[in-house]
Parts: C-alpha cells; sequence; structure tokens
RNA sequence: CGCGGGGUGGAGCAGUUGGUAGCUCGCCAGGCUCAUAACCUGGAGGUCAGUGGUUCAAGUCCAUUCCCCGCAA
C-alpha cells in the first residue's frame, strides 16, 4: 500500500517537519510505505528592509526534495478544492499552515487531516503556543500530534511527546527543539496511525486554553512586573518580536532593546539593603530605575526584585554585551527607563 | 527608489561654527598589595569605510559607492 500524503505548512517549523516526512523513504512496513505527492504552503511575502519577496521555509524544503510546490491565495476556491481532490492524497499533514482548513478539504481524505501543534493540548491552543509557555513560566511543554476537526486545535489526540523548558530557554531554543521532536513524533506515528492501531483521544474542553497571537505591543517592557515575569517575558520573545523599553536622552526618547537579562539573585535582605542604599530617596526606587551601572552589572529595579540586563541594543545600533554597551553611553544611577 | 540612525586605534563611543584626533574599556610594561577581576604610573596601536570634489587647511562641507542597524513588513 502507496500511501499519497499531502503537506502543508509555511514557516520553518513546518519545513523541519517535512523534512523528517520527506527523508524516510523506505517502506515502514514490508508492504507499506508513503510518498509526499505535493506541499501547499502560504505565498511569497515581501520580507527585508527591501521588501524583497521571499519563498517561504517549507516551499524551500519542497524545491529541496523535488515536490510539487503550491501556494494558493485562498483555500475557499473552487479552483484550489478541485486542485486536491485531482491530487486525492490519503492523508493530509499539516503544520502550521496559517490558514483555516474548509470542511470539504477536512473531508477529503481517507485518513483524514492532521495536525501537529507545538504545546500539550488542550493548553495553548493557537497561533503562538511555544511563546506563551516560556512568557507564563511553564516547566514543560511539548508537541501533539492530533486529527484535525472543524474548531481551532480542538481534534482528538493522537500523540503527544514532551519537553522540558529549561531556565536558559528562548522561543528560538525551544521551537529548534520542538521542530525537532515534532518531526521524529510524525514518522513514529503515523505508521500505526496508518494500520489502524491507534484510537484518538479526545480533549478536555474545561482544561483547554488559548494562546492568541503575538504582537510587537507584547514586547514592551512594564517595569511594574517582576523581574522573574519580565525573565520569561524576555525569552518568549526572543527573537521575535523583542522586548523593549524607552530611554530617555535629552529631549529624546529612544528605543532600548533588551535582547537578555535574568533576575539577580540575591537574598531578599540583600535585595532591600540594595535598594535602599542606591537611592537618594528614602523609600525604594520606583520600578524602571537604573541602580547600578558598571562592568558588566546593569540593574534595574522592578516591581519586585532587580533585573540583571545582559545583553541590549539601541535603535540603530548592533546588540551589545552589557560591558560594552556601558562602555560608550553614559548611564547614570537613578535614571529612569520607561 | 517605503521612513530613519550609523561606519573614528582591538571593543564601544565623543569630536562643537572646517585648524595638532579624544573618552570608557581592553592590550603591553612597571608599581602598590598577602592577593586580586581593585588601585597608581607609563606605553604601543588610527592613511577617521572607499572614491572624487571644494579649500591655504576636511573626521568635519558637497557628490557618489560599499557595508551594518532601528522602524515598517
Amino acid at each position: 500500500m502507496l500511501y499519497k500524503i499531502i503537506f502543508m505548512g509555511t514557516p520553518d517549523l513546518a519545513a523541519e517537519c517535512l523534512k523528517a516526512l520527506a527523508s524516510v523513504s523506505r517502506p515502514f512496513s514490508p508492504k507499506s510505505s508513503w510518498e509526499i505527492i505535493a506541499v501547499l504552503s502560504q505565498p511569497d511575502k515581501p520580507k527585508g528592509r527591501k521588501l524583497r519577496l521571499q519563498p517561504t521555509p517549507v516551499k524551500n524544503i519542497a524545491l529541496q526534495f523535488g515536490i510539487p510546490c503550491f501556494q494558493p491565495e485562498k483555500l475557499r476556491t473552487p479552483e484550489t478544492l478541485e486542485l486536491l481532490q485531482k491530487l486525492a492524497p490519503d492523508l493530509i499533514i499539516v503544520a502550521a499552515y496559517g490558514k483555516i482548513l474548509p470542511q470539504p478539504l477536512l473531508d477529503l481524505p481517507r485518513y483524514g487531516c492532521l495536525n501537529i501543534h507545538t504545546s500539550l493540548l488542550p493548553l495553548y491552543r493557537g497561533a503562538a503556543p511555544i511563546q506563551w509557555a516560556i512568557i507564563d513560566g511553564k516547566s514543560t511543554t511539548g508537541v501533539t500530534l492530533m486529527k484535525m476537526n472543524a474548531g481551532l486545535d480542538t481534534g482528538d489526540i493522537l500523540a503527544v511527546s514532551s519537553t522540558p523548558i529549561e531556565d536558559k530557554d528562548n522561543a528560538q531554543t525551544l521551537h529548534d527543539r520542538l521542530a525537532q521532536i515534532g518531526g521524529e513524533l510524525l514518522i513514529k506515528t503515523l505508521p500505526d496511525y496508518l494500520s489502524g492501531n491507534i484510537i484518538p483521544t479526545p480533549q478536555s474542553e474545561a482544561k483547554a486554553t488559548y494562546a492568541r497571537k503575538i504582537t510587537k505591543e507584547d514586547g514592551r517592557i512594564h517595569w511594574t512586573m517582576s523581574a522573574r515575569q519580565l525573565d520569561s517575558l524576555i525569552r518568549g520573545l526572543t527573537p521575535w518580536p523583542g522586548t523593549y523599553c524607552l530611554l530617555t536622552e535629552g529631549d529624546k526618547k529612544i528605543l532600548l532593546k533588551i535582547l537578555k537579562a535574568e533576575p539577580l539573585s540575591l537574598t531578599e535582605n540583600q535585595n532591600d539593603n540594595y535598594l535602599k542604599n542606591s537611592s537618594n530617596t528614602p523609600s525604594a526606587p520606583p520600578p524602571g530605575t537604573i541602580l547600578r551601572a558598571e562592568n558588566d552589572e546593569l540593574w534595574i529595579a522592578c516591581g519586585e526584585g532587580i533585573l540583571r540586563i545582559l545583553e541590549l541594543q539601541r535603535e540603530g545600533k548592533k546588540p551589545l554585551p552589557t560591558r560594552q554597551f556601558i562602555s560608550g553611553t553614559s548611564l547614570t544611577i537613578g535614571t529612569q527607563l520607561e
């Protein structure tokens, strides 16, 4: 039996899964194997400073493996549906495609449509599960393979694979790991699914949470948050869209990106002492105050605790480690960031 | 031609109306110290991104090329 598969996806994560899937060429049982007969990806979009058109990561992989790649503007057209009907897939696999699949498409393949989602469903349904898991300070996340239905990431679960979120993980490192795990989970689960050895498990609606899309505004640092929360926020939004605050310089406010930081690990007591001693005011300095700026140490007062900045970037300039940033910029203790 | 910032010793920056190129680090040597990533003294290291032009004189003004980055996507 040769299973004809259509793969739908767009960004790096999907490209990694496609690569895994396409690399397994040998039959998974004496009489069975699969073939990716076509790939669907979003239309190329302008990127970069010059707004040049660039192929999607999935398209690149498709080209590399010589798989036909289609990039329809819309799925809900007779033409697109007809195209897919002619391809007559036995199975469709979707990974971060970027569009909702209409019901006729979900019903088209004999084995349905499977989706790879980078969270432990029913947690973090939606667009940005990786980021939100980090931002929320979760200790574990993972990848879920599920059978798609009309809802948003609401389908029955076929398999999961989990991974711990390390203190040093950011959205990039976690993404890369989940992409690899996702690919492995896919090629490991698919044979069992196709031979009917897996019974899909419904998700618990009561436990479901939603991971809404990230915007640039989410990267605005609010110093009233705790140092720990800000650390999670920074890691969750790295490398995109990044976090930033504003520094007043003369009569201008310049954008300051915070690329890397960590909560200062002092005891509560030391913390309090520093907060009191470093300020001219009798009470603790308000959140956003620079408490220390020398060598590798750049300390900012937060709503709770102190954030130690490790790497930052001012607008128009390159990213710099704290030490080098300080050597060229005069940062006065007591200055307020906003 | 989407808007904007910038390319100055090894790193990061300053350089005012054109007139001897500075600062914070780093590096090298010496000193202080029980010791040091701390402190003191001295030192090396730059055809100021490239090219052309204006001028008695250009890092600075004009033109142009290359490269980096923020916004926007």
